[in-house]
DNA sequence: CAAAAAGTTGACCTTTTGGTATGTTTTTTC
DNA sequence: GAAAAAACATACCAAAAGGTCAACTTTTTG
């Protein structure tokens, strides 16, 4: 009676139904407020189905955190010495941008876990972020000592670009609400990139 | 044998510790993460003294959000027409910059609100930001026809004013481990501010 | 100083919640 | 096609949580 799903794919698609619903009651209702029964109704699947697949809600949100660090990981661009820092510049405010757009979801979990004191990510952050920002940094610090761009903070700078980019996802209810639109549109991720690499590349001393 | 508090001044103490306490838990566990009891136990009452002063815990919640909108309206600065943009953009910035790092909590409350969908902010952003946002964008509309500062999308660049500067408050957890410091240091308000105001005037084209 | 108002508190009740136990159905394997 | 494994589902339980109650103490008021 039940429908043909292709074998074997039964557990990958429960478990994906399982983590889009819970991304969305964690990022609604924070981690100690999102029940497990409101993750089983809107994934369409009993509780103790729910439980059947992951041991107990903790193991559902670290799943969750899993997939949004792999996200953040894939969408962070890169920044190669090589591009020289215009382009490079331009390449990695693109990639942040589209990723904020694409998937504000995960955003918005990295996020309220960071914002409520990063319990989880603490690691992260000490280990593979402290380092991406250290390495990147040598490399401004390159252009900046080769006279290609500005004397401007590095270490600043990428914070200056992680949370301009960041905030249309986190914040898209209020950019929305104040600019009295229901929703994005394809539009705005060109514009919003146009302004952010324009406006910093001037503020980097790359432009005019 | 009780202290001799100052009479009268039972209640209003009594709720200061409890909003304070409030606060802390609001952050650190979202709204349906809170209980009222550990409120109680963080604030040192017993929990139905605290559903004495506050009917219940969304009382306690809109009380916080209250204070934390009352803040956000105080500690915004201003952007006046006749300072020209120059001294403008730097007063609003360092106004922004020292309520972020002098009430990391209230941004933090307020960041989480939005995240979550600002269920109960959109009436604040619909009324009062939008007419803040539009009377300031013609300011600088303003500046921008009468040649003082170059082109730029003003309420782009009030969202980037806004991101960058909420940003050490609500992230300080990630920007703190990823510099390998414990807390922030004095020197900090005046490094960020510098190196904000710097930075975001040269996006302006007002500095060099 | 006595009555009223304000504040304090432990006990209690009901609902919600995370999680388990157990049995049934479906799918896979051989 | 039967045995084994995977998936599904109902009922249940103990702990936690929001909130009420009623009694008690302290403070204020006239």
């Amino acid at each position: 009676m039940k429908k043909n799903n292709k074998p074997q794919k039964v557990r990958a698609i429960s478990i994906e139904k399982i983590l889009n619903a819970a991304q969305d009651e964690f990022i609604l209702q924070g981690y100690k407020g999102a029940t497990v029964q409101s993750i089983a109704d809107s994934a369409g699947l009993p509780k103790a189905n729910v439980l059947y697949y992951f041991k107990n809600k903790e193991n559902i949100y670290h799943a969750v955190l899993e997939q949004t660090l792999n996200m953040w990981d894939e969408g962070i661009g890169d920044i190669e010495a090589h591009d020289g820092p215009k382009v490079a510049i331009e390449k990695f405010i693109r990639a942040k941008v589209a990723m904020s757009f694409n998937n504000p979801k995960a955003s918005k979990i990295y996020a309220m876990e960071i914002i409520q004191g990063a319990q989880h990510l603490k690691d992260f952050a000490r280990t593979y972020q402290r380092q991406w920002v250290r390495e990147k940094a040598k490399i401004f610090k390159c252009w900046i000592d080769n006279g290609e761009m500005k004397q401007v903070d590095p270490v600043s700078l990428i914070f200056l670009i992680w949370s301009t980019t960041q905030h249309y996802a986190d914040f898209d209810s209020q950019i929305l609400t104040i600019m009295n639109r229901a929703d994005y549109e394809d539009d705005d991720i060109e514009h919003v990139t146009n302004f952010l690499t324009d406006f910093i590349l001037r503020g980097c001393g790359l432009k005019q």
